[in-house]
DNA sequence: GTTGACCTACGATATATGTCGTAGTAGGCT
DNA sequence: AGCCTACTACGACATATATCGTAGGTCAAC
């Protein structure tokens, strides 16, 4: 009940090995399964019908959608991977930080070696936020 | 196998309901299962016992220790809300962003009003990491 | 036209999560 | 002493997740 208030369909967020797949379609656009499951291999070891069964549970879910372009399906992601981003980011947000955007990224940054180069990035961010609200 | 990759106890990350609970106990402090659901039920409907049942669960694994001060436990997280926030955070950051700390702002901000005053505490979080890392 | 390679579909299983109902226990009040 | 109340413990159950094994279909090559 907590999730699911989206405006329409509703979708899911995604769970752990969901975004395993996620992201191997987020790197390689359009794939089959073959390819995802070999995208997913090197991260962790995995059956072939299980990254299957993984992504025909998130056709049903509405989280991928497929075609018959060749013998295989070729599946591609609904939703773009940024709204999927802000989704998982904003349950985070509101879950475990009170919605206070300050603390999350405190929570990110810290204990952890930032980059100058990330650093840099995130003020030129802060910038263009800023400069658009006002 | 994705998580519990920590140093020793290998504590494992709370899941949504457990947030709940967590969120109840960093607010106030050592509380009994009573203030715990009390606090809950103010965001969701949920029994006595499924709150009861979720922090005997906490504790087995870990994330919550107790002692029976009065006739009801007090219950208490075994670590500092800091601590599970990076937790989690870390996994979303490495999951979903590649590890990219400015996209997960960005997600975090975008699509949001944030407010001005967030955006300058955020400026301020950087200031301090550019001052201590250089 | 049979064989083999490659796919998908289906079903099974183990575990985790979320939710309660019920039973048992211990303290305090009368 | 006996009862009431407030807690905890235990067990049950539904659902979701993660993981495969096996069955069945199709295309191409022999």
């Amino acid at each position: 009940m907590a999730r699911n208030d989206q405006k329409r369909r509703a979708v899911p967020a995604p769970t752990e090995a969901e975004l395993d797949v996620l992201r191997a379609l987020w790197e390689r656009g359009p794939s089959t399964v073959r390819e995802v499951h070999a995208a997913v291999s090197t991260t962790k070891p995995v059956g072939y019908t299980t990254v299957l069964k993984q992504m025909q549970v998130m056709h049903r879910k509405g989280l991928l959608q497929r075609s018959e372009r060749f013998r295989s399906h070729v599946y591609e992601t609904c939703r773009p991977q940024a709204q999927t981003q802000r989704q998982l980011t904003h349950a985070l947000l509101k879950r475990a930080f009170g919605g206070s955007a300050s603390a999350l990224l405190q929570s990110a940054l810290g204990g952890r070696r930032a980059t100058a180069q990330e650093l840099t990035e995130i003020r030129r961010l802060l910038d263009e936020l800023e400069g658009e609200s006002r």
